[in-house]
Parts: structure tokens; sequence; C-alpha cells
DNA sequence: CTTTCTATGCTTTTT
DNA sequence: GCATAGAAAG
């Protein structure tokens, strides 16, 4: 028996096809990864491909770690050398090798959203322009999006012909780059633009590339924009073995860019491409499959297909009305205690979503006097706070003087009695000869107009100077330690009183333990842990990143967040008309809006693997003001013989009103009061076809040795076992290839 | 140059 | 309702 016979037949289509560019239409839940780490196991082992030579794109760096992992468990050996990253990573690792092609240093910043809009109103203010007409977060998502097409700064202008507004854009668009290129800095879009321009422009670096990547698979690929697109089709533009997988009703990222057409397009643009549809989902109940096909079937535009699977019915999906978000959130919290204490879930097996980061407050302030133990993924980055911001701007200020917003950023943190005036007329100074500020710095009695603040600049410079020396000899921590150390930094706050300053402390604690482990796993992997490498691993990371199955907790997120994910019991909280949908998308005039709020409703539902719970309120304050909403219109496209209902559910909208509120308030109440508690269902795995061994015996693999198995889920036709290691640690892996023997 | 007060705008979603 | 940015005062 091998591997690839615990696949349905559509899956092992798209596993022996490995020539020549397939797209693969997967549902939710139709084991879309399990198909590409199989696909990739199939050419390391029966094609004999070697694994350099495969590229592997996801989305987030999670999603590359757990899908090198799974290879790992599936082939054993040789997955270290699989690509297998997102495209913003993948694009760094090309561009600091090839990047000063481009007239750029190979040690570039990346600057993440703040450092943009930082740049932006000095742009700003250096071209005179009024940030009350053009607001820079709009300057800055026109250049986003122009970048997102890749639309240049030339041809960006050409356009804009004839149209003030546009003009004036372009003229922005132009400073911003020649500042993004005096700092030597790229912001996100930079990275995949740059790298298609690259790719563009050097021959023999795009064919080095595309002789190594001959085995490309883009992961949600609905989600790739035009940049991205363009940068597959060059790497796969020699071999075009591409195969991507996608399913366009989880598009959920066109403000980002993302162009639905790839995915609707492919067969037109890739000739002989060959299409495979996923149909059969193995993750949810047939109750929660068919409420979610209800819902998505609102749609006009999308390629038509529809899930089925042999999953049983399992349990209603329940819905609850509140009148508050208090009470919503109270409820939430108090179910999901309730269903632990019962010993029917663990805290991990919950996960709560919601459509905007703003509704996670709520839930933080119940699950604590709760003492529920939860995970808050999203919101501010733990890297977009000010303390790490400014330690993290030394860093880049010793690794890459040119960051000139990095070197400004902390010229005056901690006081050193530099103040606005002074920074400016270095600045200006910088400027008029076209040379960098921490350059202008160190020549400071060069400059006339500074003279009386020279010795505290002076002072700065010698300190960077210093720490530049010491780091040659330094690992990043010893490092770290010195610059907090000389600044003073933690000191000052430790001098001040505030409860906010402590916070502030142990997020340095945060920070440090972060740079030992990078550290660490530098040397793991046998390589010199750099400056930059730590600098380019921070600027990347996304949130979800941190999410970790084997800690105890409930997981709070935004439903763009939870794509990929699944849970066995989910809360989708907010369902009102203006939440979600978005008061945004309601009020455009394009119908498209409220279509992609649809999806993901869509990708909300179909997380859930057993359990769905929707809610709303009737009342909400969102920006300090009251609202009064109605429920979602995509709860109403779930055909009510699949809800369980605590309160009367209304099939006709009603004008909101203050008696209204109060009626449906007390049915929410009683509702609550009198909720008939259905008993623990059991997910049961089938007696007599256990994969040979069971929870609490001890195993032995080829691979990680002997170990005890702690659980065994049935996922899909195979049996997912997750065993503690005597020495690999904790890992979870399929039956069926992990080849697990009993040990007596 | 630093501190404190006031006004403004914001909430859609993220690598 | 909060955070941030800019103005005013010290």
């Amino acid at each position: 028996m091998s591997i690839y016979d615990s696949l349905n037949e559509q899956q092992r289509e798209a596993v022996y096809h490995t020539e020549g560019p397939l797209l693969i239409l997967a549902g939710a839940g139709s084991g879309k990864t399990r198909v590409l780490t199989h696909r990739i196991a199939y050419l390391i082992e029966e094609l004999g491909v070697n694994p350099w030579n495969i590229l592997a794109i996801t989305f987030t760096n999670k999603a590359a770690g757990e899908m090198r992992e799974r290879v790992d468990n599936l082939v054993g050996f040789g997955s270290e050398s699989i690509w297998v990253s997102t495209f913003h990573s993948m694009c760094v690792r090309i561009l600091r090798r090839y990047i000063d092609r481009l007239g750029y240093d190979n040690n570039f910043t990346i600057y993440d959203t703040d450092d943009q809009k930082t740049l932006m109103k000095d742009v700003c203010k250096y071209l005179q322009v009024d940030t009350k007409v053009y607001k820079e977060r709009s300057l800055l998502a026109a250049i986003s999006s122009a970048k997102n097409e890749l639309i240049s700064v030339e041809e960006y202008a050409l356009q804009a012909e004839g149209d003030f507004g546009r003009k004036k854009i372009a003229q922005v668009y132009a400073e911003f780059e020649k500042q993004l290129k005096a700092n030597n800095a790229l912001d996100f879009d930079d990275l995949l633009v740059k790298t298609v321009q690259l790719l563009q422009t050097q021959p023999d670096v795009l064919e080095y590339y595309q002789n190594r990547f001959r085995y490309i698979m883009v992961d949600e690929y609905q989600d790739t924009n035009t940049v991205q697109f363009q940068l597959v089709s060059l790497l796969a533009g020699k071999y075009k073995n591409l195969c991507v997988v996608g399913d366009d009703d989880q598009s959920i990222y066109k403000f980002r860019g993302a162009n639905i057409r790839n995915i609707l397009n492919f067969e037109r643009e890739f000739e002989d491409a060959r299409v495979i549809k996923l149909e059969q989902n193995y993750r949810s109940t047939s109750t929660i499959l068919n409420a979610a096909n209800a819902v998505i079937r609102n749609n006009k535009g999308r390629k038509d297909k529809t899930l089925w699977t042999d999953n049983g019915e399992g349990e209603h999906i329940q819905f609850r009305q509140f009148d508050n978000a208090y009470d919503e959130a109270e409820y939430i919290v108090s179910d999901i205690k309730e269903q632990v204490e019962s010993g029917r879930r663990n805290y991990k097996d919950c996960a709560v979503l919601y459509r905007t980061n703003a509704q996670s407050r709520m839930f933080e302030e119940k699950f604590v006097v709760s003492n529920v133990p939860y995970k808050i993924v999203g919101g501010v980055n733990f890297y977009a706070r000010r303390e790490i911001k400014d330690l993290l701007s030394y860093l880049k200020t010793i690794d890459n003087g040119k960051d000139d917003l990095a070197v400004r950023r902390i010229i005056n943190v901690p006081k050193r009695g530099i103040g606005l005036t002074t920074i400016n007329r270095v600045q200006d100074y910088a400027a008029e000869r076209e040379i960098g500020f921490y350059e202008a710095l160190l020549a400071v009695d060069l400059i006339p107009s500074v003279r009386r603040s020279a010795g505290k600049l002076e002072s700065f410079a010698a300190l960077i100077e210093h720490f530049k020396a010491e780091s040659v000899h330094m690992s990043i921590s010893e490092l770290m330690d010195l610059i907090i150390e000389e600044t003073g930094y933690v000191e000052e706050l430790q001098a001040d009183t505030q409860e906010e300053a402590e916070n502030r402390i142990e997020n340095i604690e945060e920070l440090k333990n972060k740079i030992v482990s990078f550290e660490e796993s530098c040397e793991e992997a046998g390589e010199q842990p750099t400056l930059s490498g730590f600098l380019e691993e921070v600027a990347l990371v996304a949130d979800i990143d941190s999410l970790d199955e084997n800690t105890d907790y409930v997981v709070l997120m935004t439903l763009h967040s939870a794509k990929g994910l699944e849970f066995p019991h989910v809360y989708l909280a907010g369902l009102e008309d203006g939440l979600f949908p978005s008061y945004m998308s309601i009020t455009a005039d394009d119908p498209d809006e409220v279509e992609e709020e649809r999806r993901l409703c869509y990708v909300g539902i179909t997380r859930a693997r057993e359990d769905l719970t929707l809610t709303c309120a009737r009342r909400r304050m969102v920006r300090g003001e009251t609202q009064y909403n109605k429920m979602s219109r995509f709860l109403k496209e779930i055909p009510m013989e699949y809800l369980s209902t605590g309160t009367v559910f209304e099939k006709e909208p009603e004008e909101s009103g203050k008696k209204l509120a109060y009626q449906q308030a007390r049915q929410a109440f009683k509702a609550k009061a009198f909720a008939v508690n259905t008993p623990p269902k059991q997910f049961a795995v089938k007696d007599g076809a256990g994969p040979g061994y069971d929870v609490g015996d001890r195993v032995r693999h080829v691979k990680f040795g002997e170990g005890l198995v702690t659980q065994i889920t049935e996922g899909g036709r195979d049996y997912e076992v997750t065993v503690q290691f005597d020495a690999a640690g904790v890992k979870k892996m399929f039956a069926m290839f992990a080849k697990l023997v009993k040990v007596d």
C-alpha cells in the first residue's frame, strides 16, 4: 500500500499531474494541503526530483512551516532543501543576493506601514502637499495599488495627464520612491516589484532561478495580485511546471490588490492548463457545509461548484441574538467555559471570529474575568509597539546607516536635548548635499546652523559608532544588552511610575527572548545569525505565525486571519448589517463589495468542523456612539432547517425602535435562561478500523525514534496521530504514512 | 527644548 | 472612546 492510496480520485490525479500548468480548484476543507504535500513527496520519491528544484509558496510563515513539517513526515529527509516560503520572504532572499544590480545596497531595510506613513509625511511636507486634501493614507493606498498593478512612476505620470489630482499623486509617488531609495529602504510592495524588475532586466538571474525552480506550487492562489502573478509567470516561464491551488469562493483580499482574474483566467493565460476540482469536504458536518453553500450561492461571479461531504449531519447551528455586545461576549465566554468544564472540549478547540479587530476588546475583558485562557491574534503588531520600534531602530541604524527614518527616530530617545529645530537643520543640510542624515551627523562641525547643539550631536554619532565597532565581535543579544545599558533606555522607563512603563519593560524582555531564539534557530540551521537577518525576519512576521496548537487557549481573531485554519467549535460574532457586511461594502456602488464580504462569511462558516455558533447584537457601541443594527443579511441566507435559535427569528427585518429593541432583549434573555443544553456529542473513530495503536501506547518512528501517542483524531480517510517523542518533541502526523509501530 | 493641553479622526480586512 | 498629532505654554 502506498501513501497515495489514502487520497481520493481527484486528489490523486492532482498529485500525479506533475508536468505542465495545473489549476486545482480546491473547496474549503477538501484537503488541498494534503494534495500539495503528497505532490511534493511524489516528485521527490517517485520521480527522483531534487528537493532543491522545488518551490512552494504559501501565504504565511506559519503555513510554510507546517507544510515543511508535513513533507518532512512524508519523505523523511531532504525536505529542508525545498524552498517553502511566503511571497515576501522569497523576494527578500532573492533581493539580498542581487539587488545591487538595481542600484540598492544588499543590506536594504524593510519599511512597515508605520515607516511608510512617516516617510509620506516627510514627502508631503517637502512637496508642500495639503494633507487635508490628500491624506497620507489615501496617497499611500494609491501608490500601493499602483505598485501592485506594476505601474511605474513614469507610467503613472503619463496616465495622470490632464487630471490635476492624479498628477499630484504622481508627483508624490515619484518623490516617495526617490526617498525610499535614498534611505536604501523597500516597502512591502517593493519587495515584489523589485524582484519582478530584477528578473525582467537581468537575464542571467532569471535563468538561474528558472532552472532552480523547476517545479513551482502556489497555495491560496485566489489571493495573488498582479505583481505576484507576474513573478510566478516569470519563474515558471521556462519549464511551465506550475501548480496553483485556490478557491475563488475564498478570495478575500481584493482590498490588497488580489486579482480574482488570476484564477478565473488561469486557463487562458496558461495554454493546455489542466483543471482539477476538489469538491469533497473532509472537514465539516453536512449541516455546516450546507449552510456555507447556501450563503455563497448568492454570489454571481464565481466558478460553479458545490461542495459535498459524507460526514454526518452533526449538530444544528446555534444562533443567538442579544441586546448588546456585552451580553454577546458574556454568552460566548460562558458557553466555552461550560463546554470545557463538562469535559467535552478543550479551550484550544474553540475559536471566536469577528469582522473587525475592535470587537476583540469586549471579549478580552470577559475572558479575563472568567479566567479563561485566550489568545488574540492580530491587532497591534508586537513589532509596531513604540519601545520595540525604538530599540529596533538602534539596530537598524547600526546595520544600515542610510535609513534616515530610524536615525531620526532615536536621535532624541532617550532624551538627549536634541530638538526638532536641530533635527530639521541637519535634515536640510543633508538634503542640500544629497547625503544621508547620519552621514551629515558624522561631519557635524561642517554644518554652521547647528553649532550650538553640535556637541550633543557629536556624542550621539560617537555612541552609534561605538555600537558599530562593538557589533563586529558581539552576538545580537549582547549588542541589544549593550544598547539598553549604554542608552539607559530601560532605566528611564523604570523611573516612570506609570503602569504602562511596566508593560513596556516586559515587552523589551520579550524582544530579548526573541533575539535569543532567533540566534538559536540560526545555529540549529548551521547559519551565522546576522543583524540584517534578524531585522528581516522581524519585518515579515505576521501575528498568526505565533499561533501555537499545543497551548490550550481559546483563539480570537478576525475572519481574515482565520483563513486556512480550522476548529472543532467556531463562534462567529457580530453578524449584523453594517458590521458584517461592513457599512462600507453596503453603501458602495459596486455590488462586488458585498460579494467579497459574503466570501468572508463563507470562509468563517467553513472553519468549523463540528459546531458553529452564530451571534449578533441589536445594539453596539461604535466609535463612541450607539448603533442599532439589523441582523446580517447573510444570516437570512441560511435555511432555517439548519438553525437552532434561542430567539424568535424574524424573516422580515423591521425598523429599529426602542420598543422593539427592548422586546428582543427580553427574548434574548429568555432564550439564554431557558436554552436547552444539547447532550455532548461523540465524535467516534470507527471501531476496529484504528491505526493499530491507541492513545497512551508507545510507538516507534523511522526517523524520530520512540515516543508516546497523546492524541488520535480522525481526519478524512486517515488518522492524525500526535506523538510525544522522547528526543524529537511533539509531532503530528498521518497514520497512513508515518508507519508507526507499536512498542510493547 | 520639553511638557501639557486640545483637537481631530478613526475602524474593514494584512504581508 | 481612544490615540495621536499639533499647538501653546513654561
